[in-house]
DNA sequence: ACAGTTCTGAACATGAGTGTTCAGTCGATC
DNA sequence: GATCGACTGAACACTCATGTTCAGAACTGT
């Protein structure tokens, strides 16, 4: 059992039952509660590798959709952005629901800046005038978010189609649910 | 201490701290562990009573925000359900993020009914050519839900003022974030 | 002042998760 | 086939939350 595959099951069922033994864990993942302890000491040094591994694949979604772009083509890359982080769903679901895990300070510095690309596209959508500029930054950013969440949760529960989601959490985000 | 009060202070405490003992909340209530196991047998029970007290307020949330209306008036009754729900966000925070109570078969229940008067709101927006017709009821329920959610976090962390929440809400719901 | 109720603090047994150790097993490499 | 490393299962001590009990204090209304 692979390293990635051990962070995958656990986070898996982590989220599922935050409250899961590190044997439950272990088993889940296929592998002895020794060789996990091995690979990491406490349960504490578990949930900060399962928290950096999140943070590891937002940033890199971020880097992949190329969010660097002029005003004129915010709104693609917007959705570029959520495209990529779909399939990542757990992972983003796992670092909002983790709390307690504010004593470690490399985690805090990772989340001011794991958001930081997604603020300036937003900033840079508001001065090309293709974005609202009458709303903070950081209420439009709160808001891609919820709805990238939402639709997450109705993927996860299989009342949303993946390859849907992208589309209409821009349609929703951008022109709202009013007619 | 009254029973409201320590059902209020159980929430706060379990939502800082979902691992929090029994003794951490009772003593956040100003009550003896002793006391706290007389009104709630066990934790379970304490957890099923929190939830139980959730649905009860946004239950009544629902009812007095009157959203029984005629399709023209939708949109105020929206406002109307979110400026209600606003000032119980720690109880709908709990609600949402408590997991392992499935086994409940009355919140179960509650959990169904609880978002039927919102949902028929929103169909009757439809039919009124209010609210958008081309994405699925759900969806619009849980986006209002996710864009609530985002103001009380905001609210929460200070950034957003109660007062401007509702209004805040409604114009990025309704109108979207574009231009 | 009295009786009845509630709350308290302390103690206790119990159970579960945690972290550690170690001898034995498996598998790959040379 | 011998060696080295990783994994395993079992056992162990330890900590901590839980649920229970009980005698005494504080508070209630009469």
């Amino acid at each position: 059992m692979s390293v990635q595959s051990i962070l995958d099951v656990a986070t898996e069922v982590l989220l599922a039952k935050p409250s899961a033994s590190l044997g439950d864990v272990a088993k889940a993942a296929g592998v002895s509660r020794t060789t996990l302890h091995k690979r990491y000491a406490t349960r504490h040094d578990l949930l900060v590798a399962l928290s950096h591994d999140a943070y590891d694949r937002v940033e890199k979604a971020m880097t992949d959709a190329q969010l660097d772009v002029p005003g004129s083509e915010v709104e693609a890359a917007l959705e570029r952005a959520i495209a990529g982080l779909i399939p990542i769903g757990p992972r983003i679901e796992f670092m909002y629901r983790q709390i307690g895990l504010d004593d470690v300070p490399d985690l805090v510095a990772r989340y001011e800046q794991t958001g930081e690309p997604l603020l300036r596209l937003v900033r840079r959508g508001q001065e090309a005038g293709i974005i609202r500029s009458d709303m903070p930054d950081w209420w439009i950013v709160s808001t891609l978010d919820a709805s990238f969440y939402s639709a997450w949760e109705a993927i996860s529960v299989g009342r949303l189609a993946p390859l849907d989601a992208p589309a209409l959490v821009m349609k929703t985000v951008m022109r709202g649910i009013g007619t």
